[in-house]
RNA sequence: GGGCGUAUAGCUCAGUUGGUUAGAGCGCGUCGCUGAUAACGACGAGGUCCCAGGUUCGAAUCCUGGUACGCCCA
């Protein structure tokens, strides 16, 4: 016996038994012991970080990294699952600082840096639990307990060695980088948190004269948003594949140079009169000179020349400077350049600094200080914050009469996110860089090899990103993260990496590492963890090799935390100072997914890293101290990645904005039909989605999976709706549940056992083992049913399988999906009368038992990576009979494989046709207003091509049964129901006629189907001209379709017609009225609560003759169908139901007849 | 401002090398079934394939130019 099947099925409560027997039975564990000396299928976690609450788009990421794993293996792989945890990060500090109450680096140094570090750390963990749970109830099989974490020690020193490598090979380098600063909290942001404060703002648009040296009374014409800027200028900027003008003004007789094509629009801004005097290209005025607009720097530069490395002499400022970023769409053309705040700015210095000689070239001016104010180098505007410097700005160039022309402009500009009245400035910084550009082609060609679904994202968006890829700005200077680990000579400059802190620690003359000891004895709690990074680490000094009584001092910075999760790879491992073997075997990896976002984070630092330690040796000099890796194929550390797509929330707003509501019917309730819909990203603020709890109470974790994989690919967006949830479970989820109930509820009562008398191993319910059982017959022998039921198993199955090899569980779904419809919505349908036959022992009977269970089992191990909760309830229950003699789990099955012999196309088309057929005849039925319920004498069925009509005809007794008629017949001369009507099959036809194609089409259309029809049959052809050109077309150019005359109850579809006869006998409309009765004591059965099996006697009074008649003549199809064992013309001692049968009244009694019993 | 992507039924999505009736599931409506029953089945309505040009005998599909939305970057 199967375990009884609830009909109400709960499945979140199913899901919590399934989770308590995993873990009891450690069922995870087991999966990878299985597969203990396969083949590796290697997955790497993207780390989260859990100093955040998980939300939904996690549970999507999680899915999908999910399905897969579990997919390969069942597959026969090994695939292992550590998982991982992300804990550097400015977010991290910024939580802790909203603890203490404080904002500004000052104040995290006044309040110290150790206790601060010791909180970061804590805080790490902050929301572990609901991570935890979140990842167990979601099913997602992950080592939880073995995670990596970025701040632990072996991870840091794996850091510290690839970095190492990197610096030894002359690939991390010093220098400056304009940042988005935040002048009040002394930091850089991150450009994300940069984009989180665009707001738009006016500021001053000035238009301003730089006087040429050489030429008098002629001036450059400028444009700035940031006068602030002015006192720091060095250059000016034209594009030299522009044209420029020099213009006269009217009142002035001032000479002006702008671009051509802007002197209109200048001129009618500043209501100038312009007279173009000469034209030139921007080429011709590269190199003039002009006066500078401030004398702070001028005082000593003015006339500063270096040395170019083509050997002349070149004056280093105030020159005109070519740039092909200008351009006219605003401003003058000609471009106002103060390197130090503008990164596009900083490359024209950089640039020109190329030019010359190694420390011949200019010098970056900066008059700002790293607070905001102007410095010393400005004694006028010193100590003035700079936007409040730009008006005495202003003022003094009009006085000068330098300013031109002055107005506001309206632009976006960025704000610091978390003071949103601080405006952040473009800013110099010191920063650390690897030299990534020198493996652009490196990292193009391993992109190359990366299989990327979907696969635009190759050469688009990461491709586009690869090509234009910048040094990787490194450190941060902050206090939470891996700390560089490049230690300084104190007096020659000279720098050394450090791979390990026991490397550090066997350095001559070592000093400091005894702050940490005492740290440790004071509190011995500190996480060992701790002892590499700040403060401690900063205090472990040692003796200078480069000179004598010198000390090494390790930098202040700490890196990017994107570097960290690149770095999991081998990282994860502590490789490679522990962990060889680890690294060896799990790198690289099969499979990653992360979501769009992660481009040009994780994606990117993963790529970036391992192609500059694991690809071709550049930068590698003779003394490279690498471990001597082989140089790996392309791609790594990669193969696979899915990249998601972002989950949006969706939610429903009152007319103002005020109120938010996640569901519409709440919307409705509050607002009346004034209710606005809104699709967007979810946002902690806005709550606007509901939390994954809420789901897997409602719903369950497998309907939240399901929905997941099977609703679309998983690159597209998707929404995140409580009612897409709620309404893709019946679709699959319950439909499933309900075919094994179907199972469960007839096995039980007809005493199916598969188990019973099994002759040899179960095995795991393979077909190939199923054949030890009892009654089982070759499917050869079975039915068509059952074939075409099990050839569809197995095309369903290698469809899958091809899907999911290729990464498709949307497409892999869609197979599962429809091969569920066919199994229920005509192999059950069609078969219920097989579990109903009373003959218990009928090889008919067990067939279809045989069929369905097969067909369930395997359903189980097939979509037990998708939905792993249902499918192991299902699977413990079906193979349950077995005992111990199956997997106690269906995730330590092997998946499924198509068995090829069974697949059976023909029987497919066949199958497909028939459903056809019976389709168009409900329809037909439906036309007619004829019940399925009232017996019909005869259907006619034409077919386009009768290929399949043998078939068909031998079969009809399904279709009969389906339609409920006496008789099927198959017609090929139809003209009394149907005209023929002729298509040219275009793609044969088309490019042979050519421009006639309207015409042939028309002279098929019009002339009259059946002598076409009869014309091919003689001739093998038909013919005819069209403007003086012969056309001849043979039977595969034509396409020929039915059309049902008007006037007969009659259907088409696209290769058959099917019509009815819908002459009645009174035989057949007593058959009709003897239907309508049984469905009344079913009803009544129903109502009575009666048992599947009870038995009855059934008393029908009426006044109408014809209902007497039809029950005298249908008594024993009645109580076949009832399980009634007699039907009697009077009262019985029960409760009387009036009930109305075709036109008449009956009065019906239903008893319950346990005595008279079992026959 | 630049890059990438998307746009087909109320919703979520298919739609092959261009081929003449643009499909599916859900939802909706109508009907049926009542021994899968808080299920199930059938049928139906619903589309200017984002817009405008072009190529072609023929365009949802190819080309050009727009528009809208999303993401990333400035």
């Amino acid at each position: 016996m199967f375990q009884e099947v609830k009909n109400n099925v709960s499945f979140p409560q199913l899901e919590g038994d399934v989770l308590a027997f995993w873990r009891e039975n450690r069922i995870y564990d087991k999966s990878l012991e299985n597969r203990q000396d396969a083949t590796d299928f290697v997955f790497y976690e993207g780390p989260p970080t859990a100093n955040g609450l998980p939300h939904p788009g996690h549970c999507l990421t999680r899915a999908i990294k999910d399905v897969f794993p579990r997919y390969k293996t069942m597959r026969g792989y090994r695939c292992t699952r550590k998982a991982g945890w992300d804990t550097h990060g400015l977010p991290v500090e910024v939580e802790v600082c909203k603890e203490l109450g404080i904002h500004s680096k000052e104040e995290i140094e006044e309040y110290g840096i150790e206790p601060f570090i010791h909180r970061c750390q804590s805080s790490v963990w902050r929301y572990m639990k609901e991570w935890e749970r979140l990842t167990e109830r979601l099913g997602f099989w992950i080592h939880l307990d073995d995670a990596y974490v970025t701040y632990h020690k072996s991870y840091v020193e794996s850091v510290w060695w690839s970095l190492k490598q990197l610096f030894d090979r002359g690939l991390l380098y010093k220098g400056h980088k304009i940042v988005w600063w935040w002048a009040q909290g002394g930091t850089a942001l991150s450009s994300g948190e940069v984009g989180q404060g665009y707001r738009e703002v006016a500021d001053p648009s000035v238009f301003v004269r730089f006087p040429l040296v050489d030429r008098d009374k002629t001036s450059l014409l400028v444009w700035t948003t940031t006068p602030w800027t002015l006192p720091s200028n060095q250059f000016a900027a034209v594009n030299p594949d522009l044209q420029y003008a020099t213009v006269v003004d009217a009142e002035t007789g001032d000479r002006i140079i702008l671009a051509e094509a802007l002197v209109e629009t200048v001129a009618e801004k500043a209501k100038r009169e312009w007279t173009v005097e000469s034209t030139c290209s921007g080429s011709e005025l590269l190199g003039v000179r002009y006066r500078p607009p401030f004398d702070y720097y001028a005082k000593d530069h003015l006339d500063q020349t270096g040395k170019l490395k083509s050997g002349s002499e070149e004056v280093l400022y105030w020159k005109v400077v070519g740039a092909d970023f200008v351009t006219t769409e605003s401003g003058t053309g000609v471009v106002h350049q103060a390197p130090a705040f503008g990164e596009v700015d900083y490359e024209v210095l950089m640039s020109e600094k190329e030019r010359f000689e190694p420390g011949q070239g200019p010098d970056l001016f900066c008059a700002i200080g790293p607070d905001g104010k102007f410095t010393d180098v400005a004694p006028e505007y010193e100590g003035q914050w700079v936007k409040d410097a730009d008006k005495a700005i202003g003022r003094r160039l009009r006085e000068e009469g330098k300013l031109f022309h002055q107005e506001q402009y309206l632009h976006d500009y960025p704000f610091c996110w978390r003071a949103s009245e601080d405006p952040l400035i473009q800013y110099p910084r010191e920063s650390w860089f690897i030299r990534t550009t020198k493996f652009r082609e490196s990292m193009l060609a391993n992109n190359e090899a990366i299989n990327w679904l979907p696969d635009h994202i190759k050469q688009g968006r990461f491709g586009n990103f690869l090509e234009s890829n910048v040094d990787w700005a490194l450190s941060r200077e902050r206090y939470w993260g891996t700390p560089l680990p490049i230690w300084v000579c104190e007096s020659t400059g000279e720098m050394e990496a450090i791979g390990s802190y026991d490397e550090l620690l066997g350095k001559p003359g070592v000093a400091g590492a005894e702050v940490w000891e005492a740290a440790k004895k004071q509190n011995p709690d500190l996480p060992d963890d701790l002892l590499v990074h700040k403060p401690y680490i900063d205090e472990v000094t040692y003796e200078s090799p480069f000179s004598v009584g010198a000390r090494m001092k390790r930098v202040t910075e700490v890196i990017d935390c994107w570097y960290d999760s690149g770095a999991m790879p081998f990282a994860q491992w502590g490789y490679p100072h522990q962990g060889t073997e680890g690294f060896q075997s799990q790198f690289p990896a099969d499979f990653i997914s992360e979501a769009l976002d992660q481009t040009r984070g994780w994606f990117y630092s993963q790529l970036a890293i391992s192609t500059m330690l694991f690809g071709p040796k550049e930068g590698l000099t003779s003394k490279d101290s690498r471990l001597p890796e082989d140089e790996r194929p392309w791609p790594h550390p990669f193969q696979n990645c899915i990249v998601l797509g972002l989950m949006l929330a969706e939610w429903w707003e009152s007319p103002d904005g005020k109120q938010r509501f996640l569901s519409e019917d709440e919307a409705r309730e509050a607002c009346g039909k004034k209710y606005v819909k809104k699709v967007g990203k979810m946002s902690k603020q806005l709550r606007n989605y509901r939390s994954p709890q809420e789901i897997f109470d409602n719903y369950g974790a497998d309907a939240l999976r399901w929905y997941f994989f099977a609703n679309q690919p998983p690159w597209n967006s998707i929404i995140y709706s409580d009612r897409a949830i709620r309404e893709s479970i019946p679709e699959f989820l319950l439909r499933f549940w309900n075919v094994y109930s179907f199972f469960v509820i007839y096995a039980n009562i007809d005493g199916f056992d598969p188990a019973k008398d099994f002759n040899g191993s179960p095995g795991q319910l393979e077909s190939a083992k199923l054949a030890g059982g009892k009654n089982y017959r070759s499917v050869e022998q079975r039915g068509e049913l059952d074939r075409w039921v099990l050839s569809e198993l197995q095309l369903m199955v290698s469809k899958v399988t091809e899907c999911m090899d290729a990464y498709d569980n949307y497409g892999a779904c869609q197979s599962i999906e429809s091969f569920l419809d066919g199994l229920s919505n005509w192999y059950v349908r069609r078969s219920r009368d097989r579990f109903w036959a009373k003959d218990r022992e009928s090889v008919d009977k067990s067939d279809a038992y045989w069929t369905l269970y097969e067909c369930l089992v395997t359903m189980a191990k097939v979509v037990a990576p998708f939905v792993p909760f249902v499918s192991e309830t299902i699977w413990r229950n079906l193979s349950g009979v077995f005992g111990d003699q199956t997997p106690e789990s269906v995730h330590l099955c092997d998946y499924p494989t198509a068995n090829e012999q069974w697949q059976d196309d023909v029987l497919s088309e066949r199958m497909a046709l028939l459903r056809e057929v019976a389709s168009l005849g409900r329809s037909a039925r439906m036309e007619a207003k004829l019940k399925v319920r009232q017996p019909l004498a005869l259907v006619e069925v034409i077919l386009a091509n009768p290929e399949h009509q043998g078939w068909l005809a031998d079969h009809g007794k399904i279709l009969a049964n389906e339609l409920n008629v006496k008789e099927v017949a198959y017609t090929q001369d139809a003209e009394e129901y149907i005209n023929y009507l002729v298509q040219p099959n275009f793609k044969r036809v088309g490019p042979r006629v050519g421009k006639l194609m309207p015409k042939v089409k028309k002279w098929l259309n019009t002339a009259d189907g059946a002598s076409l029809l009869a014309e091919m049959k003689a001739n093998g052809h038909v013919s005819t001209e069209i403007d003086g050109q012969r056309i001849e077309l043979n039977g595969d150019d034509l396409d020929v379709r039915l059309q049902a005359k008007e006037g007969w109850a009659a259907a088409q579809g696209a290769s058959s017609v099917v019509v009815l006869s819908t002459d009645l006998t009174d035989e057949m409309i007593r058959e009709g009225l003897a239907n309508d009765l049984i469905r009344l004591v079913q009803d009544r059965r129903k109502e009575l609560n009666l048992d599947f099996t009870d038995r009855i006697a059934i008393g029908i009074e009426t006044e109408s003759e014809i209902v007497k008649r039809a029950v005298e003549e249908n008594a024993s199809h009645i109580q076949a169908e009832t399980l009634g064992i007699r039907v009697v013309n009077h009262a019985l001692d029960v409760e009387a139901v009036t009930k109305t049968v075709g036109e008449s009244d009956v009065i019906l009694y239903i008893r319950v007849a346990q005595d008279e019993g079992a026959n």
